[in-house]
DNA sequence: TTTTGGCACTCTCTGGCGCTGAGTGCCAAA
DNA sequence: TTTGGCACTCAGCGCCAGAGAGTGCCAAAA
């Protein structure tokens, strides 16, 4: 019994934390089972393989290592994965040379679209990892509605200009049942944006159901009209996606060698449905956020980690961006990356818009 | 010698056809070398394996086929494949339920927008040849500027609406170096619209210049400032892109497996810009091609080939569809498939316009 | 009581070996 | 000109033995 030593949030003597902590680190690196020798010889800790042969056997018994067979040395569970992020990681100082690239690329350079700013940030993020760089669009939801206007297409045709904050433009085609004149339409705009600039899209159809209510008497044909025209607009619900950069990347991992793992996971990225629920997920816990291997539930990721953090518009969390990446990633690097990226992607929508 | 037997366009003796063919048919059917005893019994030829095997001989040294190595069978050469599909090939009528399919998927669904059309199109053709399905977008170049208009986004800058013919909506953010109330810039759009409605890109350019010119001296500031409005929104280039769909099926064929390879291949499908290259000479050329093998010079497709056929609207060629796959492909059936969704793409898009 | 060296054991990996089967090229006979 | 026969080549497979890495356990040392 080892009552008397020092006991951990996670029951763990100090010792085997930092067993625990040096095979990963070692794991990390190298990508091959640990042995006791090497440990022995890197933790720093001056004992005897023998003796570190001990406490394996214990971190094992207690699931937070495995070994693939007899006789090779140990690989960190996903027990163990996530008391290594939870409280043993020493998170690394982002390297000057990436920071620099990323205010650079992002925040630098202000004639940048939302669409190329939200690519860069997902290329950079790809790129200075060397795995998968993910990052959702914007909620419009959350943002405020700058402008509104329709314009003639066809006959039966309306094509409705939403112009919000942070740089966002969003076309729409509405099928009408009449035709109208460009000027007709231009005081159909006119009188929406005196009702609703500046408002959110939830208070925006508030607003819509009011303006319906209150003057369903008293409403003059072009009210009527520029009321039913909006709700058609606003109606279509925020479709949420993302934008993916350096999947090929995650071909070079042997642990995701598998052609079968590969192409389920390939395929989940171009289907975006499960993705993104979980990057929903990522969102709605509103700071950074690590899923790793099963932990995703998610089948396809079983052998991935999922790296995210939200980014903030005016203060509100309106997206995430994440890094996906093999369970064996440097957690201590891609952190502190995917948390400052989300921080500079902010301030560039915010300064673009 | 054999001078006095039928010679063809390739200079190749009619049993010399048909033993090439059936080669080539049971290649791309199994994926194996082909040996004298196949061909013998599959060929219809009532001949010996010994008599094919002199055949064979000779068709190597033409340089139509090679074999792996000694004791394996043969396998077709970039030329031989050439003189497959140049000559040899039996186009096979298209499947009924997929060729339901098609038009159900593109053409009977009026309320698609040109994006979703696009995207069903790439999505179908990997669908139904289990490979790499890809569209261009279409050259706004070739399409008539339907509408005009300006908005006021902020203080610097001004959106600027495109409308197209075929369902095409283009926003622009044009940086601006004073600010401008809605009101003129509606006058602005007005002024444009009168001039250019129904013209296509390179003629609403030629009137551009035209009308700087013929204004210069008489020019009021309002007419000035449309005009000035009116090149920059314009002035960008076409950028050329498309969509793709089904990139990993490309992971299963044997052929393929080469882990560096696919990952220069999907690369390259990100990279986008030679894969571009190799569309736009597609597009040049009017009509149905084929690239096999390093035919398209292109490195990273040495083990593919690609399907193409451009498409049409207005009767004005904007745009081009391809299946991407190994060379090994069964061309008797993509060729039509390519063909005849390039086709209804076309009209789907004509419909929609 | 904890640590350590020693030791037997287990398991993967690699390379060599020989066999099998498929297919060839060539030659002489039909 | 075609064909059967034959020797030859070569990839693929299973088998085996040796090397190497690492383990678990035990008894001796600290």
């Amino acid at each position: 019994m080892r009552m008397m030593s020092t006991t951990t949030p996670h029951g763990m003597n100090e010792r085997a934390q930092v067993i625990l902590k040096t095979l990963i680190d070692c794991f990390i690196r190298d990508g091959e089972p640990v042995g006791s020798r090497t440990i022995a010889r890197e933790s720093g800790l001056d004992l005897s393989p023998a003796s570190i042969r001990n406490a394996l056997l214990d971190l094992e018994e207690q699931g937070y290592l495995q070994s693939p067979h007899t006789s090779a040395g140990r690989v960190p569970t996903v027990r163990g994965y996530r008391v290594f992020v939870d409280s043993l990681l020493t998170v690394q100082p982002i390297d000057a040379a990436q920071l620099a690239m990323l205010e650079r690329e992002l925040v630098a350079d202000e004639a940048l679209t939302r669409q190329q700013v939200l690519d860069t940030a997902s290329r950079l993020l790809s790129g200075i990892t060397h795995m998968a760089g993910v990052v959702t669009l914007p909620r419009r939801e959350q943002l405020g509605l700058r402008h509104i206007e329709f314009l003639p297409l066809s006959e039966r045709q309306v094509l409705a200009v939403l112009v919000f904050d942070g740089q966002e433009v969003q076309n729409r085609i509405v099928r009408v049942d009449r035709s109208f004149t460009a000027a007709e339409l231009q005081q159909v705009s006119n009188y929406l944006n005196s009702l609703f600039i500046g408002k959110g899209i939830a208070q925006v159809r508030e607003a819509l159901v009011e303006e319906m209510r209150r003057t369903r008497a008293d409403m003059d044909a072009l009210m009527r009209t520029a009321v039913e025209l909006a709700s058609v607009a606003l109606e279509a619900p925020d479709e949420a996606d993302y934008v993916i950069a350096g999947q090929s990347n995650l071909m070079d991992f042997k642990e995701l060698s598998d052609i079968e793992k590969l192409r389920a996971l390939f395929d989940a990225f171009t289907a975006k449905r499960e993705m993104l629920r979980l990057l929903d997920q990522a969102l709605e816990a509103q700071s950074a956020q690590i899923f790793i291997g099963e932990e995703s539930g998610y089948r396809v990721l079983d052998d991935c980690s999922v790296v995210s953090a939200p980014y903030r518009v005016d203060g509100q969390v309106v997206g995430v961006l994440a890094v996906i990446g093999p369970t064996r990633m440097a957690y201590q690097r891609v952190i502190p990356i995917v948390d400052i990226t989300a921080r500079l992607l902010g301030s560039a929508l915010n300064l673009s818009g």
